[in-house]
DNA sequence: TATAAAGGTTACTCTAAGGGGAAGGTAAAG
DNA sequence: CTTTACCTTCCCCTTAGAGTAACCTTTATA
């Protein structure tokens, strides 16, 4: 089929699929007269895949790793783990920091009176030494 | 002074100083002789602004925005606070985003026993339709 | 004084993951 | 036969600078 009939059933763009292409993630054989893309099932089913991946927040590059993986019969599940779990210890270092941040300019939201006075404890905040 | 000592003071790197400069957000003048770029003391605490700024996540537009409302004697206190609210809902979507992504991974990881067998829960669930 | 080191300038390329759009070839439908 | 839809490559754009090259100026040293 061509990309844009995969693209629909792997719920990704056009735009992405191409990219995928581009860069050798998912490669369909191309016609040589045409040089349309012709997309395999088992193209869409890694289109599919990847499209999760990428919802799960994993890079590009880590897609490329899980997508081996995946191809690969044989492979130990503890690989697939480890990479999972650096993903989590990622997020979590995203969220402490996001909290902390929230923390910080929440307080300052609080002590600003928010009305047409030009006083304002944020401001002051970020012209601290 | 020059944009070394500038930056040294103001806990910025040389590149993002002249990266400031360069899009209209600190713009020193510059010497017509030598091209050296000539900060003052007002363009160091300037400087030192943004990088809190920065460090609080606001965006550089978002930067120019408090800039000029720093600048401005009478602005009203309202609308920095204003700024600084839709920052914080901002982070908040970010933290329910992440919080859920970190459900749903530690949910595959915790199935999946990470030892050299095949069988992975973690590539199932990311190849589901 | 000659020169080397330190610090300044512009300009170009790179990052992540595609989106937007132009120019032009191809296929299917009217 | 022509319009329309779909495909291709190619190039620019996004964030906020970092890295590097080539070149100029100032300062320190032999």
């Amino acid at each position: 089929m061509n990309i844009g009939k995969a693209s629909k059933l792997s719920d990704l763009t056009v735009k992405a699929a191409r990219y995928y292409a581009n860069i050798d993630l998912v490669k369909p054989k191309q016609d040589s007269q045409t040089g349309y893309r012709n997309y395999t099932q088992e193209d869409v089913l890694k289109l599919k895949f990847i499209g999760k991946a990428r919802s799960f927040n994993f890079s590009i590059d880590e897609c490329r790793d899980l997508l081996s993986l995946y191809e690969n019969e044989n492979r130990p599940s503890k690989e697939v783990k480890k990479i999972t779990l650096e993903k989590i210890s990622e997020i979590d270092k995203k969220l402490n920091d996001l909290k902390a941040l929230r923390k910080e300019l929440s307080y300052l939201a609080n002590n600003c009176h928010g009305d047409d006075k030009p006083n304002c404890p944020i401001l002051e905040a970020l012209s601290q030494k």
